[in-house]
DNA sequence: CTATTATGCCAAGAAGTTCCAGGCATGTCA
DNA sequence: TGACATGCCTGGAACTTCTTGGCATAATAG
């Protein structure tokens, strides 16, 4: 059984794991990508990814390399792992149908308005 | 600016005047019909709703009122108020906003296994 | 008649999440 | 040189949710 909990919380770590299903990234990156796709539907803060990031790690979600970029700084890559790419998939699920019920609900109310 | 926070735990304020929105309502009856509605997707505790409640009345969407069942229980009714409706309406607005942002970015991932 | 279950409200404390506000270091550009 | 962007991080505050419990009445089972 799923808690409430776990399902809310689930959207930023979908969000994180979706950015590094396509691409490894590192912290930086990650932040600011999703920051432009929100278009200021909200805006995260690096002291909510960063400790997101090492949940997903002791998760075992994703594991992480230190590299040297050209232009000489370190940055930590995330690589997403087999097993993260299930709780994605598994997240994905649970976010839809989360998500039809919320809708179902809502539009349940009234025909106006929205 | 929406904080992430706001948004994420909307869905659970959401639901809930979603729910006085169609009909007023007491803790109890509302935590069954979301729990009935939600079918072993997740369950909601007394102890998250009741807190819940109490914020939406401080809030302002929501009023109460103190009532005698048939039974001879007393049940404090939920009623739904015009700060309530429109706030229903803006969390509405930007929870689709929010899940077409997720569905967009966990989709473009891959073609695979969704 | 009594014990259990269902109804109905609530609170206290723990655990987890996110924000805010910083710190620290290096590279770039004016 | 001084400011800004990049890049990592932490500590504490604030908030949410869960767990576990209490309290009281009505319905039902034995």
């Amino acid at each position: 059984m799923t808690s409430n909990k776990e399902l809310m919380g689930a959207g930023t770590g979908l969000l994180v794991l979706s950015v590094l299903a396509r691409e490894a990234s590192y912290g930086y990156q990650i932040i600011r990508r999703i920051n432009d796709e929100a278009a200021g539907l909200f805006v995260w803060q690096e002291g909510t990814v960063y400790p997101l990031l090492h949940k997903l790690e002791k998760d075992g979600f994703v594991r992480t390399q230190w590299q040297q970029a050209d232009t000489g700084r370190r940055r930590k890559y995330y690589y997403i792992t087999a097993k993260g790419r299930e709780a994605l998939s598994e997240g994905h699920r649970q976010w839809h149908a989360f998500h039809h019920m919320v809708t179902r609900f809502v539009e349940a109310t009234n025909g106006q308005s929205f």
